[in-house]
DNA sequence: CGGCTGATTGAATCAGATCAACTGCTGTGG
DNA sequence: CCACAGCAGTTGATCTGATTCAATCAGCCG
């Protein structure tokens, strides 16, 4: 069982390199816990007293709004850790989390934590290049949402993906909707972003597949700041 | 001048509390740096080779877009730091920075900073707290964005300052256009949600005083999700 | 074969941006 | 001391992108 524990720690990103010993008092204080796609693990304004790392399966984290609409933040798969903000400040945690489908995880209660950072510079340093990696993200995602109207930034979006797939064959990494949400828009906004792009010969789609056709003009539209 | 030094940078939040050898080193490296009202720190896209800490006087850190619409991200004032972004990835500046005022910044290079961290936990933690508020205060800003319109976000702003401010009589700490360009809108916008919070009674505004008649109106407003 | 969920399409509506004109204030120069 | 340039802010008229509401369609699972 703590082997599996200590599998699966050695499986995130944020914790390679840390030295074996590190990684065992880790695994004394981390639980495992399951959950099935559409569980909620926790909910925007609760105490927030662990932070989370996927070891299989796929997470959202968003905010609601009292209307229903949804802003998805960030999407997190295999080796992703996430929810570290209130480890840091011990208050709540500033968004929900909702499974996406049957994940593992493994929890980590703040505390400890807190005092394995102050015994690895090294591992401080990695928290906190990675917060600093999603402030960036979010710094661009604000940028996008205020400075940009949908089919720019369903542009960029399809931009990452081909870039992280390495191909102009992609394959949606999510529902459509939910990347609507992502956007910051509703699936028939999407849906008639997607239907434009087609139009202008800059992608072609089916279903979950997207085939860029023309990269240069995607990477014009998604730049050009209205 | 190095006495200066040391006293600008004690004046600084993030190092409250770091013992008086390390403040030294810090002295040692870093630089005094004057500006004027208008100028420009650094753009996004730039190598990001320092970090700064606002002595005296007011920054804004934004994005704009080709066509001149720009998102204000945050405002900076005596005794914050900013910019801490890049220290810690080694890339570019993710967004642009200028003086709202006549400025006294310090510069902190990077290399010389994240040496400082690997010798003093504490420090290393309250960055770490600074980076999660940061990205707590993000959070916020995407679903105010995304999920509310624009008198709503103002409701939300108003309430922030007169928290700040600590009585229902507030003075705007920023030009209305600039408080537009921070709630994601532009100036014909923003004076008409001014007037519509008026008419409502919620508030009554000369200039930049404003009195909040009716918080619980107000709060009611911000919250509700459209 | 239903029945569900996700996706698409169409029509009507709306919030916010845009464009243009005007006000009022401040500071500068004749 | 007054005139006027210049900028921030306001107001009105119009336009447009996005949401809303409603209906339909496609795929998938029981």
């Amino acid at each position: 069982m703590d082997k599996d524990k200590l599998a699966a720690l050695g499986g995130i990103k944020l914790f390679e390199g840390l030295p074996q010993a590190q990684l065992k008092s880790l695994a004394d204080i981390a639980l495992f816990k399951r959950c099935k796609a559409g569980d909620t693990l926790f909910e925007a304004g609760q105490p927030g007293t662990h932070f989370f790392a996927v070891v299989s399966g796929k997470v959202r984290v968003y905010r609601a709004s009292l209307s229903g609409k949804e802003q998805i933040l960030s999407v997190f798969g295999a080796g992703e850790s996430f929810a570290e903000v209130p480890v840091f400040e011990g208050k709540t945690y500033p968004a929900s989390a909702q499974a996406l489908e049957d994940c593992l995880l493994v929890s980590i209660p703040r505390k400890g934590f807190v005092e394995l950072l102050r015994r690895e510079p090294e591992l401080a340093l990695g928290v906190m290049a990675l917060l600093s990696s999603r402030l960036r993200a979010f710094v661009g995602q604000i940028a996008q949402l205020s400075l940009k109207e949908v089919p720019e930034r369903l542009a960029g979006y399809l931009l990452l993906l081909r870039a992280a797939q390495g191909r102009d064959e992609i394959t949606l990494d999510l529902p459509k909707g939910q990347i609507a949400s992502y956007l910051g828009t509703i699936p028939e906004t999407m849906s008639r972003a997607i239907k434009k792009l087609s139009e202008q010969g800059l992608i072609e789609v089916s279903g979950s597949q997207v085939r860029v056709l023309d990269p240069e003009g995607l990477s014009l539209l998604a730049e050009s700041g209205r």
